[in-house]
DNA sequence: ACGCCAAATGACAACGTTAACATTATCAAT
DNA sequence: ATTGATAATGTTAACGTTGTCATTTGGCGT
């Protein structure tokens, strides 16, 4: 307007208003000002009225950074997911964030993208905002990240499994066992040669671990292991990897879809009930997209999103039991 | 292990050790631990180890609020989104946050859960963390909204949309031509009753305004409208609704999806290529699984990461075109 | 032996807010 | 009239960093 010297930018170079510049606009001091905001019984009406006015006219909105510092409670929680770009983990963020949200604590989200040293860099950049807690997908990778989340002295909570030693709160699924229960099923539906395929993140391995153990356990060949590059994308796979086999275990739906993409391209997919499938193919998560297509996919449903709101509960008290196995459920349907 | 005195181990209430801490207990002064971690070019290398250790030792993480309301920059990011739990916007938040993360950039995820109100409070409580930008999905739902961008002083970018007067930055693409696009295709595909079908959120509209007028002006009779429930889960939609109608455009591939699964069950869907479809169903997003399913869905592409990408580096700078038309692509598979 | 410069370190006041007291005005009860 | 309670407001010192000056060393040229 007038007198600006150098910093030109889109409005105004004005930094925001800060309680002090509300206060002198209405003639009174800052802390009268910061009660307006959080007392505001405290202030008399007319009082009020006039630093409600000025807060208005400068657009005065409160800098938490500041609170942040003075009150030593941020009203933030840091959440770590391997990647968000996952239909499942997004769930788990949108279940916790509206949990959280209308308490008035911020997310700050990172992602892992299933590297062990960028958790640890996320997880410390993360610690560095100080928020009142933690929310992980899984557990941390390495025991530097332990120790990390350790010493911040704050709730943690990890989910998507259910942590031989938890750190704090826990709020998950037996991976290991829903491994256990495709193995049982299939072996029930008769089938006999079986295959996983999926990534080789430790949750998928521990379906793996469930899913393997049982099928030899119950007499069946040792099943194959295909792991799946993350981006590959489609994760189309050829059965000509897997051949002989007749059940399949995809370590999440999105994998179980693109394999059944494959199957129908090898011709080996009906669309009658599970018992006419060449194959038997059982995903993991049930996406909302397995119900719809042919054959509807059969699969272990989770619930992320009550995951991510048990856990959101989880780290607003310390009362209560602090493990929570929200189980999972096999959804039979058309595929196997 | 010894003189310990009243820090006691893992759980107990200790406050994150600050620089001061580390700086007695290397003897030096705190803002010489300060320039270990900023300039340690300027710290003798002997000093600096000690420091260093000390650091080690008590576990110190720097405090981003204290860092950010001294320096005036907080290192963080907010960013709006509808809802995570969508694949396509996940996807934009994945692209920014791989964009920013390794910058040292902290993410502040808020959903406004297509609520006005709901969206000027997540926008406030954005704004009180000081980010040094705002991305978000579309545009300030009301004036309020915008105005408070607009004081923030903060570079914003609006996304998923190419709004008429944008608050500053835009990475986006042209909803209305999308809508225009779907028409003149079915249109040329012999197509004569149209119908759209999903939310109407901004967006979604833009998308309908393009078909509905680019239809009718294709000498189409009126398309009709069906708005979807969100949370209709399954998003089946009866073609009941919708008699006689021979194309659908719909809001997004999830619909689209949806849709299919009502048909099949009418018994509406071949699974040979898009002239043998009774009903021709075009999507947006090109999500993967509709690729995947058959009949292999046709669609509006939209690089969702891109768009992520593209903002993020639009609010690093002020440099370069500040409006970025990314564009989409009609892909025709089997559906329609 | 002297002054001088660079390297290494430190003191102190911000940054914007809140907690913990301190002060003033108002007014009813003696 | 004085007291004391209550309501309304203000002062000051944190909170944990960093920017901007000091200040202290030690080495070097002459």
């Amino acid at each position: 307007m007038s007198g600006q010297m150098n910093i030109s930018s889109p409005e105004e170079p004005h930094s925001a208003p800060t309680l002090s510049a509300v206060a002198k606009l209405a003639g009174v001091s800052s802390i009268t000002v910061s009660r307006v905001v959080r007392l505001p019984d405290l202030v008399a009406p007319e009082t009020r009225g006039r630093v409600e006015a000025a807060m208005r006219e400068l657009g005065y909105v409160p800098n938490q950074l500041a609170v942040g510092l003075a009150r030593a409670r941020t009203r933030s929680i840091g959440v770590l997911v391997p990647t968000i770009a996952n239909s499942i983990f997004a769930d788990t963020v949108q279940g916790l964030s509206d949990e959280l949200e209308p308490l008035g604590y911020a997310v700050i989200l990172a992602q892992s993208r299933y590297d062990a040293a960028r958790e640890d860099y996320m997880l410390s950049t993360l610690l560095s905002r100080r928020p009142e807690a933690i929310i992980m997908v899984g557990s941390p990778a390495t025991e530097d990240g332990a120790r990390l989340l350790k010493r911040a002295g704050i709730p943690v909570a990890e989910t998507w499994d259910l942590p031989a030693t938890p750190i704090d709160a826990v709020a998950g699924f037996d991976n290991f066992e829903a491994g256990v229960t495709v193995a049982r099923h299939l072996v029930a539906q008769g089938r006999n040669s079986f295959a996983f395929i999926g990534g080789d993140d430790p949750r998928a391995t521990r379906r793996w671990n469930g899913f393997n153990e049982a099928a030899q356990a119950l007499g069946i060949k040792a099943p194959r292991r295909l792991v799946l590059d993350r981006n590959a994308s489609g994760s189309v796979v050829a059965l000509a990897e897997l051949p002989g086999v007749d059940a399949v275990f995809a370590a999440n739906d999105a994998h179980a879809i693109g394999f059944m993409a494959g199957l129908r391209k090898a011709g080996l997919l009906r669309n009658g009930p599970a018992p006419e499938q060449p194959v038997a193919v059982i995903g993991l998560g049930d996406l909302e997209m397995g119900r719809l297509i042919a054959p509807s996919l059969s699969t272990i449903r989770v619930n992320g999103e009550a995951i991510g709101r048990t856990a959101a509960k989880l780290i607003l008290t310390r009362e209560g039991p602090r493990h929570i196995d929200l189980g999972f459920e096999l959804v039979h349907r058309d595929s196997g």
